[in-house]
DNA sequence: GTGGTCTAGACCACT
DNA sequence: GTGGTCTAGACCACA
């Protein structure tokens, strides 16, 4: 019950991206049900309302469906989807941003290479 | 009014962040005066009471002083000071995490290393 | 199991205005059988439940009769009954409110004159 | 307190079609500010909760923009997009399936045609 | 002053 | 069982 959440974000949020990361990860597979606003709620002790707020902003991304009466369901495509639109964003918005305070703050590409995982003593 | 802010961040945070920059690329030097609140609250169409707030956070990190009667002024060793807090926070936090990320989304340290601004042809 | 159902409204209740249309439009005939509710729950891949529901308010308006141990029975007089309702329901609550909706949106007579099949070149 | 609120649509939807239908019959107008989600929750006797929910409907659609600790103000062409995009559903989703509609009540055009305000007796 | 978020608990409709 | 909506009231950050 501590150190789950950041306060520094909205909880909806958090539980948005986790899930986000849980599909990309293949922990939640495309059709699948998403564990129930309730069930969730009292797992991490957090108001159903919450919850729902996360799931409905990923139905609004169209990643997830809701079938009425029964659930919400990972959408088919949406790990495709979100292999895409996360790169896409990422390579031309984030990481020119990141080269330009990266130079602001004279760190070279040396640097970057040496802290990528599996890279340090290879080349 | 339009496309000068981003919503997500607290439009004080942002023109801290815009004066670090400022510092970092040497158009702030060190014992210069910044724009007067007032200016800068014309300027960018904000309220003084915003632009204090962000000039007093960087007065707090000892970046930035008040001179009674004449203004606030960049400390000296302002920029030795954030090139290494900068430096620090970012290899020790931001980048593992950045890492983690790309593994997830699946992009690979080439993919970076063609994007690194005047590394396109070299390797 | 897609485009099937509109998920703004309940599913027996577009079950319901289906088997409606069906009766208006002659393809059910008074006296009929209505298709079983295991049938339609099959065809359809909804739960056998809501198809009674649906059923049941079909009942209640009287435009449908349970015969028990055969099934269910499209009423004689339902087409006529149906005509009627559904007419002044529509000219007494709908039109009045279409109507005004059409003048906010400056559509006019002429706009909807041209798009009622069959007088596009008449007049 | 009263008949206000229609039971059978979420109030925060019904707040936002009224939100619309100002702007469309320009009581609202752009750039003009919204009544503060406190104050419309005073007026109508509603949760505040209630109102954000239909005001950040609108900044989703891209009809309402929010300054920050300001407020919230209709955005500059809201109207023009509102009618715009109004009339296509309309058109090309509404009104074709009224006219099946009608054709099946066996609803001529002339019965509309009558009771189309100011039509009655001049053609 | 503004809106954003969250809780606790209720009631509803649908399957 | 499922999610949707609403209330009442709290606390927070921002301007």
């Amino acid at each position: 019950m501590s150190g789950l959440w950041d306060d520094n974000q909205p909880i909806y949020w958090q539980l948005r991206e986790r899930t986000i990361a849980s599909i990309l990860d293949g922990s939640l597979k495309e059709e699948a049900a998403l564990p129930s606003v309730r069930q969730v709620a009292v797992d991490f002790q957090i108001n159903p309302l919450t919850v729902s707020k996360a799931y409905q902003s990923l139905v609004d991304d169209g990643l997830v469906e809701k079938r009425r009466g029964v659930g919400m369901f990972v959408c088919a495509g949406a790990r495709r989807q979100l292999l895409a639109s996360e790169r896409e964003k990422f390579l031309s918005e984030e990481w020119p941003k990141l080269v330009a305070r990266l130079r602001q703050l004279g760190l070279d590409w040396k640097d970057l290479e040496a802290r990528w995982p599996g890279r340090e003593e290879n080349e």
